[in-house]
RNA sequence: GGGAUUAUAGCUCAGUUGGUUUAGAGCACCUGCCUUACAAGCAGGGGGUCGUAGGUUCGAAUCCUACUAAUCCCA
């Protein structure tokens, strides 16, 4: 035979995806007569590329996809990307950058020309890479958030919501990105730890000679100083109290106040207080009624509030200002600090809280569905520890900052009017008309209105996700949406539940009023072996089209599905893919020797004929044990059980009971049947090992091109013999003595050997036994009624076997054995006994329960008769 | 500082409402085999007082309390 001992992935893998693209296997229409089942991608950042928790992420919604197709459902998996304002922006700028124009000598328009060309060069290279991991979207249906279609839906819902009351305007302390320009969400801010320097200053008392000593990391902003405070129940500042502190180096005089979010303990106990530049400071102001003076313009640099060093950047200030008080003699001292200092996640320029003008969504109210039937269950969140998180977070909602000052994204549709006051509207037009109304000047005409500069949050676009990309608001009632929404299944990682999953959900009830999906499945996250979140300043990350490349996509599908049970982390190793590779080397193996088989009219072996029976059996309790692990989202378990059923049942028992001699053929019958149970098996395999199992599909037999198993119908659950597979477990431990008996005697696996059994029920060894003869490489199966000298014996439940030995046979270390088994299940007949002997477990326990214990009682004595017959017998 | 989650074999995890469990799986490890499908394999084997200390119960890995440790979210 030619077929390689290794299988190949590469190979094969490009030559399936292509065909089932062009099978359409992955398209999906709505279909009255099939159940739908959908899945929406989380869509990834349209500048991203694909990293280690895109494939997990995707490896499983690709697994429940598959199998949803297979068992008959409209299977539709819709793709797509998002727009990713800031990240997109930065690239956009850092490339105008190159070529030597700078953003802001362009128009917005310009900039948007730019930022469009950009996209359809570089985005979306995530989506390419997911199709060589196998994901069988339905790439027609391919969204983008910025799409014509998908940004009406944003301004429909913005209007909508302000219409409604839930969206307003206020000033508040954001975090803002002096080098972007904008302000950033709270989860866009990375803290990092940051060698600084702690500037001990003193501030003299006003109408006194006295100077209290304050500690600050930013004595640049000593100039947005609006008051000293001090704790209330700090004695040792009791002369302070009422009194009036003054500014170093400009002078200005500032009250003294109390509040007891001074800690006592750190730096001096005096604590400056900025209300413009730092949010517990901001919270201070507010309770003690402190003006806000906002030193520090939009880039960083200090304007002319600060009265001194105006122009200059922050951080050039910092080392100014520190000579400058040192010379004015106001600077203590300096001692090195570390201390968590927020960055942008996208420029790494340190992060300005900021007082600034956004647009703000209330959401008290709008989270009260969303909270409700998560907690009901309405909605299952998988694992459900995930419920206490979101209650917490749901409670404790805070409004939500929607505006970002960049121009990549939807612009929000606000229009200023001459008089400062604003409309609200979906178009310019329609603005105006409300303008007039508004003010009643008829006059007024387009080029008076200015339309805000900011434009939305990406995930203001986001949270519409699953009803946006089928159209659910430019056509509510259009077919697509009608079948598919709710969708089914949501799966992505527990960092974005609240950022992501919530609004979505409070988008589906306030929007349609339907919940977006049934379940969501949490993944866990990918971290390296160490335990360390994967990133690119770490090098930790291993490249995925590598590791594909390297080990195969199923491969590495099943490399990473074997150890993530949901919600859990996930410890990264290659070994894991090569593991998945081994897993589809021993299917390939396995095909090779089917493969090679010659085939004649004969009738089946005993042997044969036994192991069809169980593996029947075993096969349709495997699928059970599947459904079940399916039903409960636990897709690692799911894979383990057939893993476990290919790599234990069929190949090591299965196919070792049924295989002829070497050179000899096999019968037509078993032929048939085991390549019957191989394309079950290839059925079951399928959504984990999608690739492997469409080349062994093929084959295995002669198919034509619509005939594939991404296609083939999933076996159901069906009832099973339970008894064979009793039977057989006693049957595989007998074969497994016997080897184990061979090779504690150091004989070699051809030696053959003679088997006496001493039993009461014959039945069962005589059903099974030409496997047994088979797979333990018997020469002779006899029963006995008496012990057997010169023998190795050994007890299965209260059987006794002899496999007599050529020579001598070390007594001791025989007794020695059969006493530790004999210890054990004494110990384990006192534990029974010690419940049975109890009158009030006899009592309270429930009948079953205690016939059980009953059961155990009988076994382990029949079996403690049997040991001590041996022990006996070995004199 | 507030809240949550987790703690079972060397590693990653199962163990479903307390009772088929003096605890299972995969990987890793050890021993023997290049046995004509597969040495990336085959056969066999060892390994855990279920984080610690109490409590409830006829019975606890499982329920309760405290402590310890780790992780996450919020401030």
């Amino acid at each position: 035979m030619s077929l390689s001992t290794k299988y190949n992935p590469s190979e094969i893998e490009d030559k399936w995806y292509q065909h089932w693209m062009e099978q359409k296997f992955f398209a999906s229409k709505p279909d009255p007569n099939k159940e739908p089942y959908t899945i929406v991608i989380p869509p990834p950042n349209v500048t991203g590329v694909l990293h280690m928790g895109h494939m997990l992420n995707n490896t499983i919604q690709d697994v429940l996809i598959r199998r949803a197709r297979m068992q008959g459902k409209e299977a539709c998996w819709v793709p797509g990307t998002d727009h990713a304002s800031i990240a997109t922006e930065a690239k956009v700028v850092n490339l105008l950058k190159e070529k030597g124009i700078s953003k802001k000598d362009i128009t917005r328009d310009e900039f948007m020309k730019h930022a469009w060309e950009w996209k359809e060069k570089y985005g979306g290279i995530i989506l390419e890479q997911l199709k060589k991991l196998g994901a069988s979207c339905d790439w027609d249906r391919e969204r983008f958030t910025m799409e014509e279609d998908m940004s009406a839906a944003v301004i429909e819902t913005f209007v909508d919501l302000y219409k409604k009351g839930y969206i307003y305007r206020g000033i508040r302390m954001v975090n803002w990105d002096p080098e972007g320009k904008t302000a950033l969400a709270d989860d866009e801010v990375i803290f990092k730890e940051v060698n600084s320097k702690l500037y001990h200053i003193r501030y003299q008392i006003e109408g006194t000679e006295d100077y209290l000593t304050i500690a600050t990391t930013r004595p640049e902003t000593i100039m947005a100083d609006a008051a000293i405070c001090i704790n209330p129940n700090d004695t040792r500042f009791d002369h302070l109290k009422g009194k009036r502190a003054i500014i170093p180096l400009i002078n200005k005089s500032i009250p003294i106040v109390e509040d007891d979010y001074v800690d006592m303990e750190f730096g001096t106990g005096c604590l400056k207080v900025t209300p413009a530049h730092d949010i517990n400071d901001y919270e201070i102001g507010l309770r003690h009624n402190l003006e806000a003076i906002d030193i520090i313009n939009d880039n960083g640099t200090l304007n002319e509030k600060a009265q001194i060093l105006v122009g200059e950047d922050r951080f050039v200030a910092r080392k100014k200002i520190g000579k400058l008080l040192k010379e004015a003699g106001n600077l203590v001292k300096e001692e090195d600090y570390t201390s968590n200092v927020g960055h942008s996640e996208r420029t790494n320029a340190v992060i300005e809280p900021k007082l600034s003008m956004q647009w703000w969504v209330k959401m008290e109210e709008l989270v009260k569905p969303a909270y409700e039937e998560v907690m009901n269950d309405n909605i299952q969140l998988i694992p459900p520890k995930f419920k206490n998180t979101y209650r917490h977070w749901m409670e404790n909602v805070r409004d939500w900052c929607i505006s970002r000052q960049l121009w990549w994204g939807q612009r929000i549709p606000a229009y200023y009017l001459p008089n400062g006051e604003y409309i609200v509207a979906e178009t310019a037009e329609e603005a105006l008309t409300l303008a007039k109304e508004k003010t009643g000047d008829n006059n007024l005409k387009l080029e008076d209105l200015r339309q805000d500069e900011d434009v939305l949050d990406t995930w203001f676009s986001s949270w519409l996700w699953p009803m946006s990309v089928f159209d659910g608001f430019k056509d509510p009632d259009n077919e697509d949406f009608q079948y598919y929404y709710p969708t089914n299944d949501l799966v992505t990682g527990p960092d974005i539940l609240f950022f992501w999953v919530a609004r979505m959900i409070i988008a589906g009830f306030e929007f349609k009023g339907q919940k977006p999906f049934n379940n969501v499945y949490l993944t866990g996250i990918v971290r390296d072996a160490q335990g360390r979140k994967m990133s690119k300043s770490l090098g930790n990350s291993p490249d995925p089209l590598e590791l594909i490349k390297n080990h195969g996509a199923d491969g590495v599908r099943t490399g990473l599905l074997l150890s993530s049970a949901a919600g859990n982390d996930l410890l990264f190793e290659t070994k894991l893919c090569e593991q998945g590779w081994n897993f589809g080397n021993k299917i390939w193996n396995a095909f090779r020797l089917v493969k090679g088989w010659e085939v004649v009219n004969a009738e089946p072996s005993v042997a044969a004929k036994k192991a069809q029976e169980w593996f029947e059996a075993r096969f349709k309790q495997a699928v059970a044990e599947m459904d079940d692990h399916f039903s409960k989202f636990r897709i690692s378990d799911a894979l383990m059980t057939v893993y476990k059923l290919v790599w234990d049942d069929f190949c090591s028992w299965y196919l070792e009971a049924v295989k002829p001699p070497y050179g000899d053929p096999i019968d037509r019958e078993t032929y048939e049947l085991t390549i019957g149970f191989f394309e079950d098996v290839l059925k079951l395999l399928h959504p984990f090992m999608p690739f492997l199992t469409e080349e062994l599909w093929h084959q295995l037999g002669d198919r034509d091109e619509k005939d594939c198993v991404i296609v083939a119908q999933y076996p159901e659950v069906k009832a099973y013999d339970n008894e064979v597979l009793e039977k057989a477990k006693i049957a595989f431990e007998l074969i497994s003595q016997i080897r184990n008996t061979r090779s504690s005697k150091g004989l070699s696996p051809k030696e053959q050997l003679k088997l006496f059994i001493k039993t009461s029920d014959k039945s069962l060894y005589k059903e099974f036994a030409s496997i047994i003869n088979k797979l333990g490489n018997l020469e002779s199966m006899e029963f006995t009624t008496d012990k057997v000298d010169n023998a190795i014996s050994f007890v299965i439940k209260s059987d006794e076997f002899f496999i007599p030995m050529e020579g001598a046979i070390d007594v001791e270390k025989e007794k020695a054995e059969i006493q530790k088994e004999l210890d054990y299940t004494k110990g384990f007949l006192n534990s029974v006994m010690k419940k049975l002997d109890n009158e009030r477990f006899v009592q309270n326990a429930p009948e079953k329960v205690i016939e059980m214990e009953r059961k155990k009682q009988a076994d382990a004595e029949a079996k403690i008769k049997t040991l001590e017959d041996s022990l006996a017998n070995l004199g």
